[in-house]
DNA sequence: TATGAATGAGGTTTCATTCAT
DNA sequence: GATGAATGAAACCTCATTCAT
């Protein structure tokens, strides 16, 4: 039987590139399950449907496999942050805000473990920590224009701009985190609503006040 | 008599008691260094002067020291921290915010890396995270005590109480954890000032409404 | 697909399979000759001539390993005995006997220490146990089977079946077994030719009685 | 207080010998109740209330713990055998071989996992196997004294009195055993009447044709 | 490329025995 | 004598990785 050719061309992946998503795959759903050290090669080689033998034609060894499956992982969460900067003054501050926490949260519904795991792994390894410092400065960067815009328009009401970048980036990340992994019952919505408060509280000179004025 | 050994022995002799100790500081030497999968029982013996068998004989494994290792960690944490409410009303709020933020950053002076092996292990480990859990409860109920106080005195902002003690409680924990292990330099000064500002804001009504009143 | 581990690899290649039977026959070989717990799984490897890694790829653990010995040594014992009944009643009734302990001793030469190894095992470890329980049954519905033919046929003098076959199995299972391991010098034919007078005075009426009626 | 000195002097064993009393009681529960390997030396000294170190003060090793244990227990088994020949002629036969078997029975309510625990060690250790032979040929004496006045007496049927003495032995010794030891619901009488009635059909000219005679 | 059996270093844990007190 | 903490050789078992097919 031959292959059947539609007209539309498909883009079919390769078989080679198949059989690597399907070990990234295996991988991502493993790592995230039980961890890296509790997952084992054949493991993943196994749930990803190949021999082992293939899991090292494809990766140099396990560690590889998890930097490659952070990589995806990152890149998926800049596709959706990077909202580039408009032009808007009067754009409501808080949506945009809200928005941004919002957008973060979504992210860590793809794998939120992998952050986790990311963390500590990174406090022996080198190469993760190279890894997460390179992002953390590109989501800086990113915070830190948004700032900037800020300032320029006289919304903004810290002085200390790269502090305030640092605990901006690290006050969502880490609440969002903990959102995701409490085993209380938290309500998102309600944690997603303080959170935005209290950023604008800390940003933004209090509307009342303009009002007032 | 039967043997029932528990998980592990409690000894009340000095040569004993020195032997555990010794494992207990070998112990948290080592996961602090690097790490709970990378450091082994052998290694843990070595460095505290002891025969393997010494170790089992105090530690039922490894998971079992390293959770010892974390309620001590945790009890030195509880014993700076517990400051009981005083009556006081007129008393500077800034200041005591920053207070506890400094005492909570003093602790991971102690053993930072033990809080973030921690959180890893939980993930996989339901007896350390139960631990985590119960912690967490405290620190929630503390941070709770103050709050209301704040409240029945009519300095707060925020209505929703239960909402804002977790977010307290992450963004002061997460921030100054990030503080201890940012590769990048930090001011640590400049972040708890900022820090305390933005809980400040969060928290309170604004002085300057009362002084133009 | 989950891993699905089952206690044992079953292989069936033809390679794999050679390896599990290296095993097999190393596992009885040193098992015989120093005994279960005397032997470890290092050592079986080594003289299996595989690594120790393939021995747990095969076998769960060591004592896993030795009840799949004692399974293949008990198949190879009952595809020797299972002589099926005939409807022949004026068959030599001494003959039977005599062939039936012959064949069981002859089963003796091929392992005798497993059967010894066994028993012992069996009253620390319940998985022997329940596999000893069941060939046990097996042996005495054969013996049965035969003495009820002899009853049918008017050749039988015990009456209680039920505690002559436990009697019959146990007097020759152990007499041989004493043959093969006595230190001191034994004359086979004799003790052989000994047992079945004994069991043939015991189960059968008199021949003589029968020549005077 | 001083010891209470009563009119009659009471043996009390030294503190000593009650030690050593404890641990050997100590062994012989455990290994009866767990086997040999599945004990180990600081449960026995737990068990006998001694610390371990004591333990080694009395016997130089496990293995010589257990073959004190054996001692006691033989001895304790010829203590009760060791029924000296009577001149009696007339005796009834049935009734003496009855006893004997009765007498069997009893030893192994004592410590019948000994007995097993015996038999496997003596394998691979040359010293339990020394014993071991050195009893059964005080048994066999005794068995052989027996027969021979049977012989004299004109009752014995066997010709070849060195097996019949072994065929004896070890079918009395290993049919108790088996009896003892039997997870299935057997009745003990009904045993012990059958092998009586085996044994006795086995050595002696039938009764019948004497009184026909 | 794909396969999966085979490897063996290295980690975990036990326990018979010693020895300082 | 008694104690029991300490020892460390040796057993058990896992798993990252290789390599013959």
């Amino acid at each position: 039987m031959p292959p059947k050719r539609s007209a539309t061309r498909e883009p079919r992946q390769t078989r080679s590139m198949q059989t690597k998503q399907q070990i990234l795959a295996a991988g991502t759903k493993l790592f995230t399950e039980k961890g890296f050290h509790q997952t084992n090669s054949n493991e993943i080689a196994k749930a990803a449907g190949v021999a082992v033998g293939s899991f090292y034609a494809y990766f140099k060894d396990k560690k590889t496999l998890f930097i490659e499956i952070m990589k995806v992982h990152y890149e998926e969460q800049f596709r959706f942050i990077e909202l580039p900067e408009e032009n808007l003054a009067g754009v409501d501050r808080r949506a945009m805000i809200h928005r941004l926490i919002k957008s973060l949260a979504e992210l860590h519904n793809i794998a939120p473990e992998i952050h986790q795991e990311q963390y500590y792994l990174a406090h022996t390894d080198a190469d993760i920590q190279a890894l997460i410092d390179e992002w953390d400065q590109a989501a800086h960067a990113l915070i830190l224009s948004y700032l900037q815009r800020w300032l320029a328009d006289g919304y903004l009401r810290v002085k200390d701009l790269d502090t305030a970048v640092r605990l901006f980036g690290t006050t969502v990340e880490e609440n969002i985190h903990a959102l995701k992994f409490s085993k209380a019952e938290v309500n998102e919505t309600r944690v997603i609503n303080e959170l935005t408060d209290m950023l604008c509280r800390y940003l933004f000179v209090e509307e009342k006040n303009k009002k007032s004025a």
